[in-house]
DNA sequence: GAGGAGTTTCCTGTTT
DNA sequence: CAAACAGGAAACTCCT
């Protein structure tokens, strides 16, 4: 099976808050060769897992971009437990092992883009080029989203991909929209893992979750602990604009 | 620098 | 009794 590059699987599969399609992000080449991966900007790591994704073929039509907006250090920190969790059993052995060599490369050799100088912290850091450095194009969902994906989107997009939910989520009635956390403080976790914050809770990020209410993004399921459901404001998740068909 | 959005943190009380 | 729910209040980060 031939696998579509993950610019446009992506753009496949996410819509804006007002469900519009976002559009794929342009190419930049391939600069994250040149570079460590500690040093990875978010456009780098995603130009490094779609490239992932092409040479393996791998199906991406399960892949959200929320998954894969990360920079270079938030990637390195992740284990292969954590980068199956988040791609899956397959692409994410495979982005394991991947990651792996490219930090062995910047391990073991001097680079055109690397030199030794070190941050405060003794960190490598990237030596600016000369010149006007070339602009740079930012997807529109990069630059209007603010700080990245927003709680409740990175919930929905842990139920909408079941293989990579791990058991952490499940859906108790998919039409409706209504859902329950099996594992909320993994959950919580992952979330904090994504805002780099060690120290979240499900208490605090349910507190996050009942915010959601007044704005509609969420509906009260009364009675039910630890089930949700998605209100009117929010979107993705549901059936029709996925093209899963039930 | 001001102000707003979206959380995050803490807390007290209530419900399951 | 523990865990989850509710929601006020203030702090915080990022963005315009």
């Amino acid at each position: 099976m031939s696998s579509p590059c993950l610019s446009s699987v992506l753009t496949h599969n996410l819509y804006s808050e007002n469900c519009q399609i976002i559009p794929a992000p342009l190419s930049a080449g391939q600069c994250y060769k040149q570079i460590s991966p500690h040093c990875w900007t978010i456009d780098n790591v995603l130009e490094w897992i779609s490239d992932q994704v092409d040479r393996t073929n791998f199906d991406a039509s399960m892949l959200s971009l929320a998954l894969c907006t990360m920079d270079g250090p938030t990637l390195c920190q992740m284990n292969q437990d954590q980068m199956i969790v988040f791609f899956g059993p397959q692409l994410g052995s495979h982005l394991h092992q991947s990651l792996h060599e490219q930090k062995t490369k910047y391990g073991k050799t001097a680079t055109i883009t690397l030199t030794n100088m070190k941050t405060e912290k003794g960190e490598p850091r990237q030596k600016r080029p000369r010149g006007r450095p070339p602009k740079l194009t930012v997807p529109n969902y990069l630059s209007t989203a603010p700080r990245g994906t927003h709680l409740w989107e990175f919930i929905r997009d842990i139920l909408i991909h079941p293989e990579k939910n791990q058991g952490l989520m499940k859906w108790e009635d998919r039409r409706e929209g209504i859902f329950k956390f099996l594992k909320s403080e993994a959950v919580a976790q992952m979330w904090g893992q994504k805002k780099k914050n060690s120290s979240m809770t499900y208490e605090k990020l349910s507190r996050a979750m009942r915010y959601y209410y007044k704005r509609e993004i969420l509906e009260r399921v009364d009675g039910r602990r630890l089930v949700y459901k998605f209100g009117k404001n929010s979107s993705g998740w549901k059936t029709e604009e996925i093209g899963i068909g039930i």
